[in-house]
RNA sequence: GGGGGAAUUCCCGAGUGGCCAAAGGGGACAGACUGUAAAUCUGCUAGCUAUGCUUUCGGUGGUUCGAAUCCACCUUCCCCCA
């Protein structure tokens, strides 16, 4: 199922084969939370910029349209007419993003939806019976994604509950995938270590959870406002602890530069919002660096947003029209820079793959983010 | 021709004697955003030799210790009646 085709220092280029196809790693999963991608960004698009995996989210899709219309849709691939792999993130970001909305308890959690106020509690089998419903191809166990800066009383308390809902998710993905009408039998499931910033705990769950033979292993509750040398710390000490043969998933993160560290870290996996939020908001990535659109010195810009891009944006747009749209609000100014950030990331990660099939992967990454830092 | 109303800082608009460089929007300018409660949020928007000073509320003159606010005249615009 996971296949390392090869190593350059810790970084690893592999394969990841699922019901929906080949996920080709390192990669980075487009973020459509409710499933789509904000800024009207559609399937053909998808398609057209090189994405593999899609994102998307238990909570947010059990608040609307509800996970039995899915269902009875026929699962999230028929109805978002998405045929390749779709991860479903379990509910616990939400834990943590929707702090004042809901309350912890061992058996799970109870929210307020933050749609219509209504009661809802997801445990890890609640989390997993929505995700059999959505039949994502990767479904993400229930934690706790801990805010930053905790205690180190309350991580290990939370740590350790994180750990039992990893069992329970664990017995009831499996109940799940024998059921005779379950839409999607194989569907896969990724445990995710957390520990905040003490390196220690990080260590320790990470060797727990290892012990539960899952289908991929995350690390989580990372870029919640530590440093990036304390990221990249917790991910030297807990990637090892974690097994070489699954593949390794970083939540969340992140922008183009922590992506390319924790690739020469071992991490297989990547989401994030930056691209298709800061794209909304006039944000675009270039190989030099981040440009905002919105800033006066692009109103007469007639070049694309990167010579040479590919993207649909940059291959018949200028900053100066995308820059105009933006400011009138246009949605086509939000879907152009959405698209060019996406395109963007995707084939950062297909530079990234290509420099570890070469072998050349850290003299790749050095240039790369010096590059990054130079601006244009 | 007669009667009534209005002119405010980039725009709209509040303010009708001191607490006013002037509310609130908008626009402009800038910043933030890391498993998306986010097409959102924050800051800023007269000038300067800056805990103070100068210019500014259609124009000119006046009343007052003090005027965007009161008075006179002028200019422009709007409405109603002929």
């Amino acid at each position: 199922m996971y296949k390392i085709i090869k190593k350059c220092g810790r970084a690893k280029r592999a394969e990841f084969q699922t019901v929906h196809g080949t996920i080709q790693t390192p990669v980075f999963m487009n973020v459509g939370t409710a499933a789509a991608i904000k800024g009207a960004v559609s399937t053909e698009d998808l398609e057209r910029i090189g994405t593999q995996v899609e994102l998307s989210n238990t909570y947010h899709l059990h608040v609307r349209p509800g996970d039995k219309i899915v269902r009875q849709m026929g699962g999230l691939h028929k109805f978002m007419v998405w045929n390749k792999p779709i991860l479903t993130d379990s509910g616990g970001f939400q834990v943590f993003s929707l702090a004042g909305l809901r309350r912890i308890k061992e058996e799970g959690v109870h929210f307020h939806s933050h749609v219509d106020g209504a009661k809802i509690f997801m445990g890890p089998e609640e989390s997993m019976q929505i995700q059999s419903n959505l039949a994502s191809t990767i479904a993400m166990a229930f934690d706790e994604c801990i805010p930053n800066p905790s205690t180190r009383e309350y991580v290990e308390r939370s740590v350790d509950r994180t750990t039992r809902w990893l069992v329970r998710c664990k017995t009831e993905m499996e109940r799940l995938n024998s059921l005779p009408d379950t839409i999607n039998r194989h569907q896969l499931l990724f445990g995710i270590n957390q520990g905040g910033t003490y390196d220690d705990v990080r260590m320790r769950h990470a060797d727990e959870i290892s012990q539960l033979d899952l289908d991929g292993y995350a690390v989580g509750g990372l870029a919640v406002g530590e440093s990036h040398e304390e990221m990249y710390h917790i991910l030297d000490c807990t990637v090892p602890h974690l097994p070489e043969d699954k593949p390794t998933y970083l939540m969340g993160v992140g922008t183009p530069a922590n992506i390319l560290e924790a690739v020469d870290r071992g991490v297989d996996f990547f989401d994030c919002v930056y691209p298709s939020r800061n794209g909304r908001h006039g944000h675009v990535y270039t190989k030099h660096g981040k440009l905002n659109l919105f800033n006066a010195k692009y109103e007469t810009d007639p070049r694309p947003i990167e010579e040479g891009c590919g993207c649909p944006a940059c291959r018949r747009y200028s900053r100066a029209y995308i820059r105009h749209l933006l400011k009138a609000k246009e949605m086509l100014g939000m879907r152009l820079a959405v698209l060019h950030n996406l395109y963007y990331y995707n084939h950062l990660m297909e530079d990234i793959r290509l420099a570890i099939e070469e072998d050349r992967y850290s003299s790749f990454k050095e240039e790369t983010l010096y590059q990054l830092t130079q601006g244009e």
